[in-house]
DNA sequence: ATGCTTTACGTCTAGCGTAATGATT
DNA sequence: AATCATTACGCTAGACGTAAAGCAT
């Protein structure tokens, strides 16, 4: 038994197909087959009870994961304690981010690193969906919002609540709205995260929670909301966060300041069960300081401007 | 890598040697040398510090050996909870026991169990020299007397005082003393273990501890001893577990029955670090009831006989 | 009908034994 | 001188890709 082996069989297991195992693993569908026959052979066991259609792990089959997960743990924690140092990092690290913190921050952190590493290869997966850290063999994440898979490892980033902006262009044509109330004669750009639009703003102010129904023309990501917001396009609810620059900048105003959406949490998410091995380490500490300084600066802006 | 490449790697280990390693694999020392070899280079780590007279692990080839050894151990456990009692026992068992024990007792037990499992072989050293469990690759042994190495893994089976015997025939000659004082006018029979022939016996009796010292003609192992014993050639000192049946059969009598020297525990040892397989565990278990039942029959001839 | 797993076959390389070489006590 | 690790070389078997076939949705 190879630990190629018994990685090949985890891939399998996570992504639940040979096909997109073989993928990740840079190997031929029909390879990945006959490794896992010749594997159950050898144990005498079916791991996998499999249609053309799906692939589950039998019962003894999750034995033997397991037997393979805590192997494969333990001897990347042996390579990384004997290398150290010694060895400069390298292979290929998978990093799953929203697409405007991908754009704005994210990506100029990660070429610092591959800067530093020559050997050292990253995908930057920009996107606003949820990435399934196993399926898709990402090996970090960056979330915003409440944590719900618990079979994730979670470190939070920081926290800030979402807040209402508009370019001074749009405010120059449209005066801004005093009260919630006076939302719905603007146009608002909402977000289309997953499948179903984002369609109510729950604001809290002065007065309490607020919930704003709204009928928005204008609906897309988290960036294209930012830019639509700089284009003077009309109003969007972005995290502090995400428009800190612009923010300081003065590209965009913030509308309402009384009101705000709840703070929501920032978190650096890894696929918990699995050993972080230093590369991926390398991009963690990279990108928490530019989080850090971020945060910073959102701090001080709030002291500033209350 | 590959499992059977831990393996190999910590055969060179605990051996101190790869012409032995080989021996004990299967292999060529030519092949275990290619593997050390290989396995280094695809580390880019030096794991054992070698001259041709000499392998010692270097300070990373620890680190590597400890976790090929938690990696091995937890593979066979992992296959063990999978095949659990599908798999009918196989491989090879080596077990060390005193010459007595293993011509007495040790042998017929093992022998049973292998023919209750057509599969599995026993090689069955009997011997009182102590075999370095590690380096022999011994899988279990039974060994009289206090632990000494604390890298091994002990259970006490029994624990029984040696005392003093002699046959009837030779009593017929030569009246039995009556105190310890009396013995140096009998022929004694005494052991050498190790090195070195043990020259005095210190036993317990009404009066305190008594030293007495030896100057025996004839002096063997444990099996020689008590067969001597039995031909009448003279008084040996046995534990009281290795001549129960000679007891209880009349062939042997208690000399000096008020004096008897310390209770001696009997363990049965294993290589602490490594995992128990089934195979052995199956030996562990006859081996042990062998014990239980012969120990009963100590207690009931201890209260008949006091 | 599409997309998955499986089988068949040719190719290549990793790992073995044999045998000779070099080093150490 | 004897023993051990190492190197050189030929060979075998295991593992991969290509291509085709078989199934399930």
């Amino acid at each position: 038994m190879k630990l190629d082996e018994m990685q090949l069989l985890l891939r399998v297991a996570d992504t639940g197909s040979m096909t997109v195992a073989a993928r990740q693993l840079h190997l031929t569908p029909a390879a990945v087959s006959a490794a896992v026959k010749r594997i159950e052979e050898s144990l005498g066991v079916r791991v996998f009870e499999r249609t053309t259609r799906s692939v589950h792990p039998t019962d003894e089959g999750v034995e033997v994961l397991d037997g393979c997960e805590a192997i494969v743990e333990r001897w990347q924690r042996t390579l990384e304690r004997v290398q150290g140092g010694r060895r400069e990092l390298e292979g290929t690290v998978h990093i799953s981010a929203p697409a405007d913190s991908a754009y704005q921050f994210v990506g100029a952190a990660v070429v610092a690193v591959c800067d530093a590493h020559p050997k050292l290869r990253v995908v930057l997966h920009s996107s606003d969906a949820l990435h399934h850290l196993h399926r898709d063999a990402i090996d970090m994440a960056i979330r915003y919002g409440p944590m719900q898979d618990s079979t994730l490892a979670a470190r939070k980033l920081t926290e800030w609540p979402g807040i209402l902006v508009a370019s001074p262009s749009y405010l120059e044509r449209h005066p801004a709205p005093r009260t919630p109330d006076e939302l719905v004669a603007h146009r608002a750009i909402t977000l289309q995260l997953s499948s179903t639009p984002i369609s109510e703003w729950i604001l809290e102010g002065p007065s309490g929670a607020r919930t704003i129904d709204l009928e928005s023309p204008l609906c897309g990501d988290g960036f294209l909301a930012r830019h639509w917001a700089l284009e003077g396009k009309g109003i969007a609810r972005k995290s502090l966060f995400d428009v800190i620059d612009d923010l300081e900048a003065k590209r965009l105003v913030r509308v309402l300041p009384e009101y705000a959406s709840e703070r929501a949490a920032i978190h650096m998410v890894f696929p918990s069960r699995r050993f972080v091995p230093a590369r991926v380490r390398a991009f963690d500490a990279a990108i928490s300081d530019v989080f850090k300084e971020r945060a910073d600066r959102c701090e001080r802006w709030m002291a500033s401007a209350p």
